[in-house]
DNA sequence: GGCATACTCAACCGATCGGTTGACAATGGC
DNA sequence: GCCATTGTCAACCGATCGGTTGAGTATGCC
């Protein structure tokens, strides 16, 4: 737990990661094209996308020979968790936070209507 | 900007710092005291509390021969911001959120008659 | 089979990190 | 004035970090 968070702050600490993230979020990729945008060599962006992957930040799965790279969001939330509790949200009504987020999160029936787009 | 990320995610990675900084969360401290409950040398706590002062997450004042440490909250916000863009609320209607955040932290009409800080 | 592609591993490098010790500076109490 | 308290600085230490190169291993295509 505590050993989490120095491996997910300790993985958040370098730019490059943190870029790594990024173009994750827009989709799935492969070591080669992850790296691609780098100038740097193929194994140093190996290291890192190992050191998020260790971290919990990212899964790697292989298919054929190419490893493909997916961001996993859920490892930041027990970062975001644990930050929150400095006073981000002191001021705020952490109650009614919650029940907004219930009605957020919840199965949108209302959106059933809503046109597309 | 990029650069302040690397000095916050780098400052929260250790786990001393990180209990430093959950001490700060109850009161004001001086250096001395921060370092009381640790097996370590006052220089090496000095050491982190210097980290932690040059990410911005605490303030050091000194008043006397006592230099006292206080949390500054509001550096990790940016840090958190920057990590709620992966996933963490993507589920929800981020212009809701704003608005419930707007009336949240409006100034409480209850306040009014709170003396100025 | 043969070859290009897609990675990883091991070894190495300089820089930084986390910690120590010892000396030092400044302040406050008596 | 004297001395204890409070804290920093500089130098040092081993370990880790971020990066490289070179070799090696699968895999897929022709």
């Amino acid at each position: 737990m505590e050993r989490d968070l120095d491996l997910i702050f300790a993985a958040l600490a370098d730019p490059t990661r943190r870029a790594i993230l990024a173009m994750l979020l827009e989709d799935d990729m492969a070591v080669t094209d992850v790296a691609a945008p780098f100038a740097m060599s193929l194994a140093g962006i190996s290291k890192h996308l190992g050191i998020l992957a260790t971290a919990g930040l990212i899964s790697q799965e292989r298919r054929g020979r190419v490893k493909w790279c997916k961001l996993e969001p859920d490892a930041m939330r027990e970062a975001s968790i644990w930050m929150q509790a400095f006073g981000q949200f002191e001021a705020i009504n952490l109650d009614a936070f919650e029940r907004f987020l219930e009605v957020e999160l919840a199965p949108q029936q209302d959106d059933a209507n809503t046109p597309p787009g």
